[in-house]
DNA sequence: AAAAAATAATTCTATATAGAACTAATATTA
DNA sequence: TAATATTAGTTCTATATAGAATTATTTTTT
């Protein structure tokens, strides 16, 4: 069998990435918002008012981090709790004005990293390997739900 | 242009593998390391005795994350710390017998872990994604390179 | 050779991440 | 309906991660 190391490439691109992200958002003036916290944003901009299970789910991230994290974007003024009246349970967070603002400036360095990314891989190339990507993690997150 | 979202795809398999990397370590009986630590010692599998710079480059790791890593590897006795004749500023990283016996082990777990990655896609995709993966690595490196 | 620049590692501080244990509320079962 | 199980979030604790600042050493420049 073939030597396979796509986790541990993986890795490295994330690590790196999220390095090269988070200095890019500074020098586009985003001062206030890392990578990390832009993720959770970004999830919210496709689909406002969101629970924090939804969250995590859309996210892949679990709850407890999200419990935290969702406190500093509070408290930062990019997000608000409310509480769901059809269930007492559930928190709804949404977006604030500050946020949707932010949305613009944040697609131009998405789009300066997906450059930078995809540099000299084909239209092609690049279809298969998100499709790839997209399959892979499918796999992962059938098995996660099968564990619970 | 397309709407692309490989670094997004990437955080979140990132995520979900790690949790399911631990896991699994943990159910194979290995309990005194984890997927993060498990990436620092798999490099060291590769080539023993690398200066924590080396380590930096080979686990797209910061030098302030290896640092502080490399404090609970050496207390839990996977590696040792030595001092570079040649040079007094490096530290020479080596890896005690405790973690060379975990190899074994440690590879079933990887094993595992790549067959669900991959299942369904054939030897083919698996070849070009992983192509594609080491492709964006090299940007990303460069990239990072270039900054400094 | 002395001064300046670069390199290697550490410490300090802040944020990210997740499991375990917990509380409250809802849904399911007996 | 009462008892039980499930679900949603939070808190607590430990580890992971990295930037900024610092110290020591080596290399380069003048």
């Amino acid at each position: 069998m073939k030597n396979r190391e796509g986790g541990f490439l993986i890795s490295k691109v994330k690590q790196i990435s999220g390095r090269i992200f988070d200095k890019k958002l500074k020098s586009y003036d985003i001062t206030d918002l890392n990578s990390a916290q832009g993720r959770i944003i970004f999830v919210l901009w496709k689909k406002n008012n969101q629970s924090i299970s939804d969250l995590a789910t859309n996210t892949a991230l679990s709850k407890t981090t999200l419990s935290s994290m969702l406190n500093r974007l509070e408290q930062a003024g990019h997000i608000n709790r409310a509480f769901d009246k059809n269930d007492k349970r559930k928190t709804i967070i949404s977006l604030t004005e500050k946020s949707k603002l932010l949305k613009r400036k944040y697609e131009d360095v998405s789009n300066e990293m997906i450059d930078l990314f995809y540099e000299g891989l084909s239209d092609k190339q690049i279809d298969e390997f998100e499709h790839a990507l997209k399959h892979i993690l499918n796999n992962l997150i059938s098995f996660e739900g099968k564990q619970k």
